[in-house]
DNA sequence: TTGAAAAAAGCACGATCGTTCGATTAAGAT
DNA sequence: ATCTTAATCGAACGATCGTGCTTTTTTCAA
């Protein structure tokens, strides 16, 4: 395959690991486009509040990633990565089973309420997109289905582990944590109630209760 | 306080309930705009679309209310109408108590699914305006609360009826159904997941076995 | 049927949107 | 230091946004 060995920049491989510095201030860019759209929603990302922020000329952000669906996406990404490291790594680190189930919530209700800045993306991501078809919405829904299973397979393997009831519908469990994540960012976010997080929190241990081995 | 007789229209109250005419497009306006309102969001309904569909001009939309806020809490005015006719309404012939809050969520949950057309403007509005303050925000978290309210009053009767027990925090069921309410809006309407109505179904039948009297 | 009042249209404004293109500056390898 | 390539800018485009004004049309009552 590489038969032309001259003439080509230095790395080899087609994914182009070294900084021409333009993949730094890409990944600034991305950064920043994250902050906006976790307040603004990513619709309401524009690159001209963007190219502002980013003390650049507009066709200087957009240059990078020559349409708005490709920002939108790029944003999904990096999210998509901070959730990985930020809620589901660390859960990782908590024993297989129920303690680890656990963990996944705490950290994932941690990430949704209360927390200043950051709203969450695949909560307004999904009243933005769900009548908009298109490849930013594709993006969006696979990445939430990667959590979404993540969390069930978890709950699964506290089934496997005797922590749960045998006959428990992980897919169900899996349902009801996440309609309490949902409630959570509803009440605590929009109606401003500061008693949802403990309501989500005994709503939860009520779940693990009813499911929980005897 | 009707001091000065003559040179002011017929009808004598300040709510001019006489039809001018304008009342009577400017109610179709309304109506438009909430079906466009339940597509593409309250943040998305621009009046040059309205005025699209209306066969009308921009300013001839515009003149009815004089504002983007005002025509966007019209429309939340006339949504809680609906809402309340084709949901609070119809359960109250339930008996009250266990059934009735029985045919609430089975009226709420049928308004929020699968219906082709109407995604739920408390919902999306939620996330749109959960940064932006505002009398629009304003006036949506006031509606959805007497609605929040209604429903705990509800339970409460319930309670009272000796259904459910009498421990039972209503406030806390209130946001568990709320809950499921979210959920199957966020995985049937964007994750287009088909099962997530019977998990919901099944999710309220635990809350309500959880807290039946004995 | 006439005349006052209400409703709608027409037109324009400044802003902002995503996007294109050509010129210009900065970076990096030889 | 040179020269190619990448990165950024500047200006402009057509569209659409909410809103203000003025004029025309429609409505309704005397």
């Amino acid at each position: 395959m590489p038969s032309a060995p001259n003439k080509r920049p230095v790395e080899s491989a087609d994914t182009p690991r070294a900084v021409h510095k333009g993949q730094q201030t890409k990944a600034a860019i991305v950064d920043a486009a994250l902050g906006l759209a976790t307040q603004i929603g990513l619709e309401g990302l524009s690159i001209g509040a963007l190219a502002e922020v980013m003390r650049m000329s507009k066709s200087g952000v957009f240059a990078h990633f020559g349409s708005r669906d490709e920002l939108q996406m790029s944003v999904i990404r990096e999210y998509h990565a901070r959730f990985e490291h930020e809620v589901f790594f660390p859960a990782l680190q908590a024993p297989r089973g129920l303690p680890r189930v656990r963990q996944l919530f705490a950290n994932w209700m941690q990430r949704t309420s209360v927390e200043i800045d950051s709203g969450c993306i695949y909560i307004s991501g999904a009243v933005e997109f769900d009548d908009r078809p298109g490849p930013v919405r594709d993006a969006l829904a696979s990445s939430v289905q990667v959590w979404l299973d993540a969390v069930r397979r978890a709950i699964e393997q506290a089934v496997e582990q005797g922590h749960l009831r045998s006959d428990t519908d992980a897919a169900q469990m899996g349902f009801e944590i996440h309609a309490l994540i949902l409630a959570l960012h509803y009440e605590a976010r929009f109606m401003r109630n500061p008693a949802s997080l403990q309501r989500a929190v005994k709503a939860f241990e009520s779940i693990v209760a009813r499911n929980s081995a005897t």
